[in-house]
DNA sequence: ACCTGAACACCGTTCAAGT
DNA sequence: ACCTGAACACCGTTCAAGT
């Protein structure tokens, strides 16, 4: 009675490269990179695991394209108008807030090869290598200069995910309680050998009041520092 | 006739942890990441896969012994007599080159938590922390300047990891020809869009004299000048 | 105490067959 | 052109049964 031609059903919505993307980048939020499967997949798209195969070449690219959709837009901002000290600030802690709400991120980004179009990699490499030339780097030394801060943010993006996935194991997977992950942690290096671990433990306490966030950024300023060390602009905070 | 009592059989030792992970850290060395399997190992030692894992909790740990077996040694190494910085370059690079001989740890040492005992992390954490003590910095920025150091070398370990495996991938694997697959990439770099990846398609070029050793110490220099920069001794080759 | 190896519960990927 | 889902060739891990 209500309607002659009943409407498309939601769910039968072609496959797409897209959707099946945003399927996936869902599922690593929710379940977590273990929970990726060509089967759980399928199931979420009301399809079989062969159908993804059509628009996707495999999991390595269905990864890296996750990767992207997840990077990309904070690549999106506009750099004009700061110094290429605040730009480059910003830059690293788009993709540091990134991978922070999407952990996953972190533990595969580091090893993407830096290779052209693939990888968002490329990008965030050319963004940083702008605003180390605005930084009148000499040209023998931008290379050094770009990869060195690239390099780093991989690193801590490496680290932290594993941060993360440690704080989950420990307490329960509902309780990402960073703080009282840190807080174990302190404690753990506390009770090194003071023989072994002097410096660990001299640290330790530092963890209590230690924030991700600002460490990373104390790092690239850090890196920052020598870049323009020894140069009549070579303050870092202008 | 030849002996009364045959001896034990070359292959019928014992099974031990020690001889677990060294069978393992072979067959990645030969095999590669995806080589790593129980049954393999089993097989390589003569005996079923459930074996292994009375001596083993599971393959975290198994790769995780693997690591710190290649890596612990390069961390012998004694430190006096020498500067601050010469000390974090050796060190630095000692981790690089294990990394380069055995490109496996790469991949899988950026994610590994710096928690207490197992990770070899934490050692190398350490050594740089007391040469970071040893330069004299304000006890308020030891920990920063030692994770950036130690964020830093992981950074290049997993990008070193992802070059090697890409360079692999794209010759056939008995030719790991790194000139020939830097020349690759280079030529991709020259061929990107120049408005959206001007920076990129400059310093393409340097790919070519490009040495992954002396780049990676570039950077570290980068990171020292940044931590001992403003001070009288702030030169990082003294 | 230590080893064996079949069995369990999964994987990614392929491919004939359908529409 | 696009989808289906059974089938293939694997995994890590467990565990009864052996010595």
């Amino acid at each position: 009675m209500a309607s002659r031609k009943s409407r498309p059903e939601r769910r039968q919505e072609p496959l797409s490269r897209e959707r099946i993307v945003a399927a996936a980048v869902e599922l690593l939020d929710t379940v977590g990179e273990g929970g990726l499967t060509f089967r759980a997949l399928a199931e979420r798209l009301a399809t079989g695991p062969g159908a993804i195969y059509w628009h996707v070449t495999g999991k390595n690219e269905l990864l890296a394209a996750a990767i992207d959709a997840v990077i990309a837009p904070t690549l999106a901002g506009d750099d004009t108008g700061t110094t290429p000290q605040e730009a480059i600030r910003s830059l690293a802690l788009g993709v540091f807030d990134a991978i922070d709400a999407h952990p996953w991120v972190g533990t595969t980004l580091a090893q993407l090869p830096r290779t052209p179009g693939k990888s968002p990699m490329l990008r965030v490499f050319e963004r940083i290598g702008r605003q180390v030339q605005a930084l009148r780097v000499p040209e023998a030394a931008q290379f050094t200069a770009a990869s060195a801060l690239l390099s780093y943010i991989l690193g801590v993006a490496g680290q932290n995910a594993a941060n993360t996935r440690a704080a989950q194991a420990n307490t329960d997977p509902a309780n990402t309680d960073r703080a009282a992950f840190l807080d174990a942690v302190a404690t753990a290096w506390r009770e090194l050998d003071p023989d072994q671990y002097r410096f660990t433990r001299d640290v330790a306490g530092q963890l209590r009041e230690h924030d991700d966030r600002a460490e990373f950024v104390a790092g690239i300023d850090l890196i920052l520092a020598g870049i323009t060390a020894g140069r009549a602009d070579g303050r870092t905070r202008p």
